[in-house]
DNA sequence: AATGGCGCCTGAACGC
DNA sequence: TGCGTTCAGGCGCCAT
């Protein structure tokens, strides 16, 4: 599933490569989560700049080309400002310059002068979205939600206590909530609550300052280990190159009940918090 | 403002 | 073999 790792590492996997590309046509699947908001034709001529990152969407900066001619869109206008893509659960973006034909899940598909980038999604929860800018909608709306990014320096064990001491839910939901900090989902927020030794239904706010400072150090640490694996490829995701990822392997605690504790010999659990899988060891995260 | 629950989707795994 | 059920979960949205 899709969560900040896999995003980054999707992102590293073609910014360079589809950097400066020209776009040469644009084609629809079935519809995701949300319409485009734009036609498609209207996107040809564009040239696609450095993508960048916000939690788990991805923006692709589109830049007029005053050298271009050719194709244009209605009123002979093309449009600038860029694409915002969600993976939703089960998305997969793959840029190469040769493609094989388009499936069943494959739903945007964007050809350019240096190869056509292509984003595949069964489940549809993914989305492609057309914003004349970041700072405004659709973009702003679907952004202005999200809390820091754990990379960022703003994000440290003080900022996230006093947050969290403003919330009662579990620690668990308030991670995977990401209005406080982004990127976590299931498999992560289980791994860096391990890491930083917390019960995942802890109140949030319960949470000393100190054991907050060890839950920044651990999602951070924890993030920073799933990008360097690659990300988590638990049944299809993979980069835009198709190079799976490792970070399930390495996993200490997601996907493990029943299994024997790595820290302490206690025996890992599976309970359901909000409608959601939690894996944890009762014995050495403790509340 | 914070919170809990719902719905969107499809494929895999499971029980009968 | 075939059918129905459950599960996976990101996240906007709604009601409370």
């Amino acid at each position: 599933m899709p969560e900040l790792p896999e995003v980054e590492v999707t992102r590293r996997s073609f910014a360079s490569t589809i950097k400066g590309a020209r776009i040469r046509a644009v084609r629809l699947g079935k519809p995701l989560r949300w319409p485009l908001g734009i036609e498609p034709a209207a996107l040809v001529g564009c040239t696609v700049g450095e993508p960048t990152r916000r939690g788990k969407y991805l923006w692709l900066p589109l830049e007029h080309d005053r050298r271009a001619s050719g194709r244009t869109g209605l009123n002979g206008m093309t449009a600038a400002g860029g694409l915002l893509i969600h993976l939703g659960m089960s998305g997969s973006l793959e840029f190469a310059a040769a493609m094989p034909a388009a499936g069943p899940h494959d739903h945007f598909e964007m050809t350019t002068s240096t190869g056509t980038l292509r984003l595949t999604d069964p489940r549809r929860f993914g989305a492609v979205v057309w914003s004349a800018a970041l700072a405004d909608d659709p973009a702003a709306r679907l952004l202005g939600r999200l809390g820091v990014e754990p990379f960022e320096a703003e994000f440290d064990g003080q900022m996230l206590w006093s947050a969290l001491k403003r919330r009662r839910v579990a620690v668990k939901q308030a991670l995977l909530n990401g209005d406080i900090v982004v990127g976590a989902g299931n498999i992560y927020a289980c791994e860096a609550l391990f890491r930083a030794g917390i019960d995942p239904r802890t109140r949030s706010d319960r949470l000393s300052r100190a054991r907050c400072e060890r839950l920044a150090v651990a999602l951070r640490a924890t993030l920073a280990e799933a990008v360097d694996a690659g990300g988590s490829t638990l049944r299809d995701f993979s980069d835009a190159r198709g190079r799976d990822g490792t970070f399930q392997l390495q996993a200490k605690v997601y996907g493990r009940a029943g299994q024997v504790c790595p820290r302490c010999d206690g025996t890992l659990r599976r309970i359901v918090q909000a409608q959601r899988s939690t894996y944890f060891c009762p014995r050495c995260q403790v509340r």
